[in-house]
DNA sequence: CCAAGTGAAATTATAATACAAAATAGTTGC
DNA sequence: GCAACTATTTTGTATTATAATTTCACTTGG
């Protein structure tokens, strides 16, 4: 295996990752202002230059919001942009609460779906095989880091062969949603009996291209899922 | 009317348009090298460190990608962040493809009906009075930017009332797509008459809690603004 | 006393410069 | 021919100086 060097570079990367943490973690509460640029860069040990770059790119993300003489503050929640990538890392670094896990399912509800019956109307002859591919490899994973990437590319090669690109962009939120439910659910066998099939339903609707089929497999996955998170899920540690 | 004083400042964010929307338009194409920094930034007249937070934000977006020696190059677009408020907004910026707006519809079928069966199911008072406000603004606007404001705030309204802050956040993307309707489609009064009483429909199902209702009352909704936009939008203008 | 204007102070915004680090390409020695 | 070393190019980081904007206190005229 090819380890990769530490780095010191790419600076402004990881006060992007500090910050977005204690914001979305919630101990930099909105309305309420950062150390300015100067004292921050001083406490963070890094120059003004690498700490406003990552302001700017916390600001693109709407997580903050700066202007002369005020200063930056964190904005109010509703103006994050909930759906980036980094954004929804973030919430999952801590525990993730029970009512963002539900909010993650129902978005899996509303997406693959939605997505499968794209794909059964729309997909190539090639996004086909890469998608059997992706299943191969579920069906040949022996054990659980196999699977959970198999599993991924799978999901993931289903939103492409929609051939939207808008809705293969909402794969963060799948991949989110996965990785806590590999978090959450329980590491056993048993759950790979049930889900194989249930993605072979989905490949073979996909590959046949009936669409309604291919919807109704995906919800039943997903129903599936989220039966299997709501029995393991604990309650928020607050609110 | 108070006017915004023309500003020098933010400049960052004025070359991150201009180059998003270069990069979006195609004019600098994946794989494609940007020029190095000293040089484009001599190219904008702005300094290189102007230029480096751009650049930190079009990486964020995932539209571009440094290394040292190597330099900076635009990504394929499968790593762009597709649903970015400001990336849909480059693609929009010169008329929209057919393909797009498509799309852009495809993309409304799926978010809106659900959220508008969640909203009936999980709405408060408050959201509700709020959707009401909205409505009633559209009927009583008189001229077509007063329409669009108020239709625009109403499909805003009822993805808060979904209350999953993934949900609202797509919100960019109904966004760009009523822009593009109201771009594309007939500037009459008749669309009125009809679009009026289906969001009366949607609203009165979110006041009375009918999740199903509410979905196929939306499903109608988006399904006629697909017709209309489909009789009048044009042929790609390449590709 | 209040309104409007005025100026000082605080903070971010921009610029310019210097140097460090990484990755590539080239070069040399064997 | 290949490996190791060296040079070069480009981005990454740090530092310093100055500009622009916004707030806030203060003044001044009524």
């Amino acid at each position: 295996m090819v380890v990769k060097p530490i780095t010191v570079h790419n600076l402004h990367k990881q006060v992007v990752h500090e910050l977005g943490r204690l914001i979305v973690a919630g101990e930099l509460k909105p309305g309420e202002n950062l150390p300015r640029e100067e004292l921050l860069a001083e406490q963070m040990s890094v120059s003004r230059t690498a700490l406003r770059e990552a302001i700017k790119v916390l600001s693109a993300k709407g997580l903050i919001e700066s202007r002369q003489k005020t200063g930056t503050r964190v904005r109010d929640p509703i103006y994050w942009n909930q759906l980036d990538a980094d954004v929804l890392g973030w919430r999952c670094a801590s525990m993730p609460t029970e009512s963002f896990v539900e909010k993650l399912v129902e978005m899996r509800e509303i997406i693959e779906p939605a997505a499968a019956a794209a794909a059964a109307r729309r997909r190539t002859t090639a996004q086909l095989a890469s998608l059997k591919e992706a299943y191969e490899a579920m069906a040949a994973a022996t054990d659980l880091d196999a699977w959970a990437v198999a599993d991924l590319s799978f999901h993931e090669r289903l939103l492409r062969a929609a051939n939207n690109e808008l809705m293969s962009s909402l794969f963060s939120v799948i991949e989110t949603a996965l990785g806590t439910y590999f978090r959450l659910s329980a590491r056993n066998a048993s759950n790979f009996n049930v889900a194989l099939p249930q993605h072979l339903k989905v490949y073979e609707a996909v590959q046949r291209k009936q669409p309604e089929v291919a919807r109704q497999a995906m919800i039943k996955m997903v129903g599936d899922s989220r039966n299997n998170i709501r029995r393991r899920a604990r309650k928020p540690t607050r609110s």
